[in-house]
DNA sequence: AATACAAAAAATGAATGCAAAATAGGTTCT
DNA sequence: AGAACCTATTTTGCATTCATTTTTTGTATT
């Protein structure tokens, strides 16, 4: 097997019928879109593979036409890059694209905080500390999965409570360039981060309580960039040691 | 004239060619791209106006297929929407929109600042510190356009500073999307905002000189944050007024 | 005259076809 | 045997064609 894509593809059969997920999409070339970006965000595709046109065609059960548009948007978003003439393949993230990423992220969290201070409710702040309960409960049973999850969930509240759907859009788009390097890789946070996360967590509930923009933006910012070293630290590691990919890991 | 495109187009009869513009792309799919994305930037095509496909191929001399691939990138970009069946039309920014536009520019920037704090160098700070005085003359004498002009370098330079092409890329992206309410509404800085304005200027230098990141990010949204009350109101005055667009305004 | 309906025209979405480029495979030459 | 070259196959880029859907135009009815 020399880098050909695995082939999992369930076709297209019903474009807009109940297809297990709630999102609708009429056109042909929008359901592609959603399937391909799902297909490469969970990191389906080896990185750097080439992906043939027709095996994708064939893949999903369409002509090459809404494909080919398909992946000329998914190249806009950085998720695959099309070389003139031979092809599209999986864009290869190096560690310095992921570091920009993540500085990336930690500057649309940190605004997203500055933001939400100035019109945040009480109820979503109390709902912001159960979620942080809960996950507080998860480090204590050193669950890592489910304080993984609870821990993407706050931040997505913190973005949700900026109320611009713009900065919601585009922290997305990037959370998805990211989550595929981590659905290769399958890294975690390091164990011996959890309590200073834990701890800078406290620290964002403390400045949104108060609704400390500057303060919230500064931690939020730091928060991001402990987690980005953490994280490329770890790539690294694994990048070194020939670490296999893991496509359904979480 | 009932919101049809006016037509300026000139064909893409030599595809690599030199046509005056330095950027050279050898599919056609990339080129129409570029173009049509300038096109549009530029405010050539009236908000909400249906583009007939048709049309555009005419002006530009290509069939429909690599056209509508560019139509999937720009909209994905946020500059154009498809509607299912109905053809592109320019995307309508509403009020909200903008403000939210300007609140992200503010945080991409407000990141740079921070990022361009731990490795500028003092060559590119003195060569900012050139432009502020250049932009600072241009404010003596009252010249509106060099005065723009200068501010924009120096937003740029802060931006290159940061050392992250992931968030040159976007902030650009971003920048276009503006732009094209720019060029329409032809909205030029208030002259009550230009004595702020400055001051706001030598803040920014000033923290930029002492490295200090938090302050400086701290600073630059401010700054953006004024730039987008201002540039919001003379909007709604705008709109009010029922103001003319103008194309080649700047 | 205004509304409702129906047919025609136009525009869109997607599939197919075709030429050019790239890759693969085989052959020749050193 | 290995490198260079030439041919065959595959793949890509774009144009064209076809089927739907939308929009327009025309007609009939109230």
């Amino acid at each position: 097997m020399k880098s050909e894509i695995p082939e999992t593809g369930v076709p297209i059969t019903q474009p807009a019928a109940g297809n297990g997920s709630d999102r609708q999409e009429a056109s042909l070339h929008g359901e592609v879109l959603l399937r391909l970006r799902d297909y490469v965000v969970e990191g389906n595709i080896p990185e750097g593979a080439r992906v043939p046109e027709r095996q994708l065609c064939e893949m999903l059960g369409i002509s090459r036409t809404p494909l080919r548009e398909a992946l000329k948007v998914l190249a806009a978003e950085g998720l695959i890059e099309l070389l003139p003439n031979r092809g599209a393949r999986v864009r290869q993230l190096s560690q310095r694209d992921l570091e920009e990423l993540f500085d990336v992220m930690a500057g649309l969290e940190s605004l997203a905080g500055r933001l939400a201070c100035e019109l945040i409710t009480d109820e979503e702040i109390a709902a912001i500390e159960r979620l942080h309960y809960e996950m507080y409960g998860h480090y204590l049973h050193r669950d890592m999965h489910g304080y993984f999850q609870i821990n993407q969930q706050i931040h997505e509240s913190i973005v949700a409570a900026a109320r611009n759907e713009t900065l919601k859009t585009t922290y997305v788009n990037f959370a998805g360039r990211i989550r595929r390097v981590r659905y290769s890789a399958n890294f975690a946070r390091k164990r011996q981060r959890w309590g200073e996360a834990m701890r800078e967590h406290e620290a964002i509930l403390d400045a949104l309580r108060r609704r400390a923009a500057s303060e919230l933006s500064d931690t939020l910012f730091q928060h991001l960039r402990n987690k980005r070293s953490a994280a490329i630290d770890h790539l690294a590691e694994g990048q070194n040691a020939g670490l296999e990919t893991t496509p359904q890991g979480d």
